[in-house]
DNA sequence: CGGTTTTTGGACTCACAGGTCCATTCTAAT
DNA sequence: ATTAGAATGGACCTGTGAGTCCAAAAACCG
């Protein structure tokens, strides 16, 4: 695959997602990513043969990789209180501005049964996910910020849980209270 | 409309609904609904004047009803603590056997931006789950189990956000745990 | 009963989205 | 410069699934 063809490619990944993120899913047809990506019918399918499928899977990835990157560099620096406090706070503000759209959520409702691929991105993300948490958990207990009798792992379960769960509720309901409450109450219940 | 059709109605939104539980939503056409339930075209268009859309819409409120019901009568009787873990152990029994379908999810994925009802359907069930949990937390601190000073509804967000987000990754990853750690850890922090 | 409305069956239409194909143009390497 | 392979344009095909329509059967009601 020459240069130009790898751009192609990239350019039709993400003009796919931003169509996904606007129209949502189940209203993203070939023919709209053809138009905004300026792209035959014939290169959607030379650089995706498998067909939207596997062109949505590969969105899916591209997705899942802006959510952990969204959140650097804080999410990998969770070291004092106030770096916590400056993650939470990114984490309600990159919400806020995505507004309701998630792109994931779609994209496995579609694929999530019938590809096995599609579980295994998410799957990926909430284990990388988790385990940053568990390490910021888990430094805060060496520098003595938290009781080291705490079970890191269950906790970071528990909190990504609420994060999820909050960005749901947001998604369904357009209010961001539950994501701010699940945060906050997360955090709290480590600093006791 | 006469007793036989109300019947009929019944029977067309229970069937759409077991058929999008087992095929999920990107796969259930008109005509899986139609054979399933022994019905014709025209009585889905009888019953249903505004199309799929419509039906999609019915059964989603089914589905909403059910989530709370399926949680009674624990939900409803947060009164002690057995009867907290009671409660807790029938939302993860439920979600356990109910498998990687979560009917609501995908339907709002489908009709949430664009129908203005499916979302109604969804902050509905999330206001009413919520001022029953926030209820349950209420009555703990009436009768001097839980801190007075702690803000009910604010607890109660956070609880749910953490059962919908252990929820969203079980249906993604096919885990129980992060549904476990948030309910367990959400009603921990209310003991303290 | 008789007339009226509701319910039902199923054939039909039609738009559209995914996917195929081939001819043409461009890229890059020798 | 030539040539093989990659990239592109766009016409075309095709299955399918939502939605329409009319006529027949059944239910209701006086």
């Amino acid at each position: 695959m020459t240069r130009k063809g790898v751009a192609t490619r990239q350019r039709i990944v993400e003009g796919a997602a931003a169509e996904i993120r606007e129209r949502g899913i189940a209203e993203t047809t070939l023919d709209h990513v053809r138009a905004r990506t300026g792209t035959s019918k014939s290169q959607l399918f030379h650089y995706f043969p498998d067909g939207k499928d596997q062109l949505l899977l590969m969105v899916a990835r591209y997705e899942a990789d802006r959510v952990l990157t969204d959140q650097q560099p804080q999410l990998g620096d969770l070291t004092s209180w106030p770096a916590w406090q400056g993650w939470r706070d990114r984490v309600v503000d990159r919400y806020l501005t995505q507004g309701m759209d998630c792109p994931l959520s779609g994209v496995i409702a579609q694929l999530g049964r019938t590809t096995p691929g599609a579980a295994a991105v998410v799957s990926e993300l909430m284990t990388r996910w988790r385990s940053e948490i568990a390490a910021g958990i888990r430094h805060m207990q060496e520098i003595g910020e938290v009781d080291p009798g705490l079970d890191a792992d269950r906790s970071a379960k528990a909190l990504l849980a609420g994060i999820q769960g909050g960005v749901m509720v947001m998604l369904a309901t357009g209010r961001i209270d539950h994501l701010e409450a699940a945060l906050d109450m997360g955090i709290e219940s480590l600093r006791r």
